[in-house]
Formats: C-alpha cells, sequence, structure tokens
DNA sequence: CTGCTTTCGCTACAGGTCGTAGCGTAACTG
DNA sequence: CAGTTACGCTACGACCTGTAGCGAAAGCAG
C-alpha cells in the first residue's frame, strides 16, 4: 500500500478531486483565509511540473499505449525526477485519471432545436473523442483497472463519468421544454432513466469505436438514433 | 515484437484457433487420418497441459485479476514449466483470449415465444456472466489492450465478438418468422443492422456492469428493452 | 539576513516480471 | 535401434516498480 502518504499531503487536492479519503477540498484559500491551516510553510510545489507531467502523460499515452506507459518514461520526458510524480499520485492509474478527466470536459450539449440534433451532435463529438489514440489507450485500460480496485473505479465515475451525465440531463430537459418528450413524473424515476440513456450511448458508441473498431459515421449516428427514438418522442 | 516465431512452429492451431494466419484447425485427427501432414514425429504435446493451463488462467483471473496475471504464476499453478506456455502462447494476451472465448460460448438464444422475452434472456445470461470475476477481470483488459494491437484486436473480434452476433441473427430470425419485425429488404442493411443491435446491447450491458458497476437487475432489463423496442415492431 | 520547512533532482537499491537460452531427459515414430 | 520433438529445470539480462537517502533550492517567519 504505497499510496498512504501521499493523500496526507496538504495539496492532493490540487488534482480537482479526492484521493483516497472522501474529503475533497478546492484549492482557493482553505478555511481560514489569514490562518492558511496547513499550508505554505516551505517551498510550494511547482506548479509548471505539475502540468508538465500531466501533458508528458497524455503524450506517452498516444504514443505508446497504456502498456508502454512508465513512470520513468514520463518523469523523464516532463523533465522531472520520478520522485517528483510518486510525491503527487501514488500509482499509474491516478495520474492517467487526472490526465484524462480532462479530455471529456470538452463535450457540450448544443440545444440545436430538435432531440434528434442535440443527440447527433453529442454523439458526433464523443466520437471524434474515441478518435484520438490517447482517449483510446486510455480509457479501457481505466475501466479495466477499475473493475479491480473498487476504490479506482469510483475515481473514474466521480471524475470522468458522472459529470458527462449532465449532457443526457441538458438534452432532455431541452426536450422536455420543446414538448418532444413527456415531463418527468418523478424524481427517481427520472434519475433510472438518465442512468439508462448514458450507459447506452456511451456504451455502444464505445464498443462500436473501441471493441468493434468501426468508425462512426453519420449514416451510422442516424440508424442508431433511430434504433433509440421510438418510445420517446411523445407526439 | 518477440511473438514472431511461435507461429511457425507447426501445433500453434493446436488451442482451438488461429495466432496470427487465418487457418482455422480443429485439433482431432487433423486433416487427413492416415497421412497426418507435417505432425507427429517426435514427442507430442501434452493435451492435459493444454487444460491445465487455460483452467490454470481462468483461476487465476479470477483470483488476481489481469494485473495479477504472471506467466510464472500460471505456469506453476498448472504444474508446467513456465518455458511450456511460452512453446505454446507468445504472450499473456493471447494466452487469455483462449482463455476466455470458451466463455462466451454458453450464451444460447432461447427463442421464448416473443422477441422481448428473448431479449430479456439473453440480457440475463450475459450479465450474469459479467458477473463473473475471471470475465469481469478479463474482458476489458484484453479490449484495452486489443486498442493498441490490431492484430489482437482481430484475433478477439473473431474469438469472442464476432461468434456472438448469432444471438442477434437468431432473435432477428426468429422474431420475423413471428411476424414481429419486417423482413430484410437487402442483405447489406440486415448486416448494418445487426452490427448495430449488437454494439448497442452489448456496449450498453458491458458498460452498465464494468464501468458503471450497477448490477443488472429484471426492473432495469426491463426499462432497457423499453427503450429499443420501439420503431421495431411492425404491427 | 537567518533559521525553518518543504520540495527538488539525483543516485542507488531490492523485488518482481518478462521472454530467451541452454541443458539433460522423456515420449513417440519408423 | 536412431531420430525428432516436447518437457522441466536453471540461469540470465533487461526492464519497471516504488522507496530511501542525500545535498541543494525555494519559499516564509522573525
Amino acid at each position: 500500500m504505497p499510496a498512504a502518504q501521499p493523500s496526507a499531503s496538504p495539496d492532493d487536492a490540487v488534482h480537482s478531486s479526492t484521493l483516497r479519503d472522501g474529503t475533497v477540498q478546492l484549492r482557493a484559500g482553505s478555511v481560514q483565509e489569514g490562518a492558511n491551516a496547513s499550508r505554505a510553510k516551505g517551498r510550494p510545489r511547482s506548479a509548471a511540473a505539475d502540468l508538465a507531467i500531466l501533458d508528458a502523460t497524455r503524450e506517452t499515452l498516444a504514443e505508446l499505449g497504456w502498456g508502454g506507459l512508465t513512470m520513468g518514461h514520463v518523469a523523464s520526458r516532463a523533465g522531472v525526477a520520478k520522485t517528483t510524480l510518486y510525491r503527487r499520485w501514488p500509482s499509474k492509474n491516478e495520474l492517467v485519471v487526472d490526465a484524462v478527466a480532462s479530455i471529456f470536459d470538452e463535450l457540450v450539449m448544443p440545444d440545436l432545436g430538435s432531440l434528434r440534433a442535440d443527440i447527433e451532435a453529442v454523439v458526433g463529438q464523443f466520437a471524434d473523442l474515441l478518435a484520438r489514440p490517447e482517449t483510446q489507450a486510455a480509457l479501457l485500460a481505466l475501466f479495466a483497472e477499475g473493475t479491480r480496485d473498487p476504490q479506482l473505479r469510483r475515481r473514474i465515475r466521480e471524475a470522468i463519468v458522472d459529470p458527462q451525465k449532465r449532457l443526457v440531463r441538458q438534452g432532455r430537459a431541452a426536450a422536455q421544454a420543446r414538448g418532444e418528450l413527456e415531463a418527468d413524473t418523478d424524481t427517481a424515476s427520472a434519475c433510472e432513466e438518465v442512468d439508462i440513456i448514458f450507459d447506452t450511448i456511451a456504451g455502444t458508441v464505445e464498443h462500436r469505436v473501441l471493441v468493434s473498431g468501426e468508425p462512426i459515421t453519420p449514416a451510422w449516428t442516424r440508424r442508431f438514433i433511430d434504433l433509440l427514438l421510438g418510445p420517446l418522442i411523445v407526439g
């Protein structure tokens, strides 16, 4: 269990989330402003090193894939000592989660005036994302590790999966406002609906691209949406 | 690229499938019975060792997961020298493909009298399969490696993915015979339809179980099928 | 400016895995 | 019997992991 110390270090929360304890700390001025509880005593960590490491991780991932990604390799590529990596991330998995999570933030729900057009646009964005080498190499490898390590799976869900469910919620809300979808009856049922739709779209596109290895063409997207948009349309 | 030589050895085809050439040979008495073309000169390979290795692979996979699976570990567990593994499989990936492929052969299309019931049954079988530790540990890890190695991806498709499309074809044919689905207009379009349906069902269930980490309940299955069975039903 | 604290890069290390090579032996064929 | 091939064993070099110790650098408090 080599991951013990870094979570005790005060600034693990710098990269947006928890390591193993449940607490999430925002950066900013911590609890009391003047006090600076346990921060800012000695030499501060180099923010430039953080960025260089994450960039080097993404680049190496794209070139050599998951198996070729070595902590030593990333370190030398980032112009940083290997020990510096281990001071920030306890293992390769955690590093890659942080390096990859940001990629998915570029997905947006456009609101193009119809549910079909909205889904088509998001599927297209997602397909483009999955076509990139670093995403391809990282995503399934992360998911695979997640099946073994519940802690890691939780982190993946918090950092990558769950945030993207906003797309489904936004798309549903827009379609409901247009009258394309019925309004929600109860909240719990709506949540399950969101989960199902998300698993369906994400799972199908991932399976198509990453497993079957076939590209996402506009024609395919149309047929896929034909399959989905049966019982959902109200009129 | 250490995987070059073993494929030259004459009996790589012994384990049920191809290594890198496209040919698939069953074991049994090979092509001509008396002739034994290029086989049977020296000491034959132990079939018991093959089975022991594949069993040991599945067991180790279930216990230690992909990361914990070591060639040396598998060898000693199977009561076999490590070199014997490398004489048969060029790498861990290839070994695991063979060890896992057979698991999926147990899926069957039941023909229960309605399309909904058929899908429900197959989804249930698939969910049970994905709940097993060795499947969980292996499947995503294999897919992940496949994104890096086109050769391996082809093997995975041939050994694991494509064979299961029979389920979709059988289910569609049965539903068409019952009049639940329209008959196919042209063959190419039907093939694409099969691909889409397969990616959708497999991808969604995998995403639900392996990524979201939520169980497949009967209620979930019903809602998922509600989502699918819109435009497909003819009446 | 002088301590105090923490991070930095560097080197070295033990432990483990990979995949191969060489050896003597076992099994099977003609 | 000789010839051929697989077998188990041992050893090996190369690589990666994650940690430890060192001197130096970078901030902050007084």
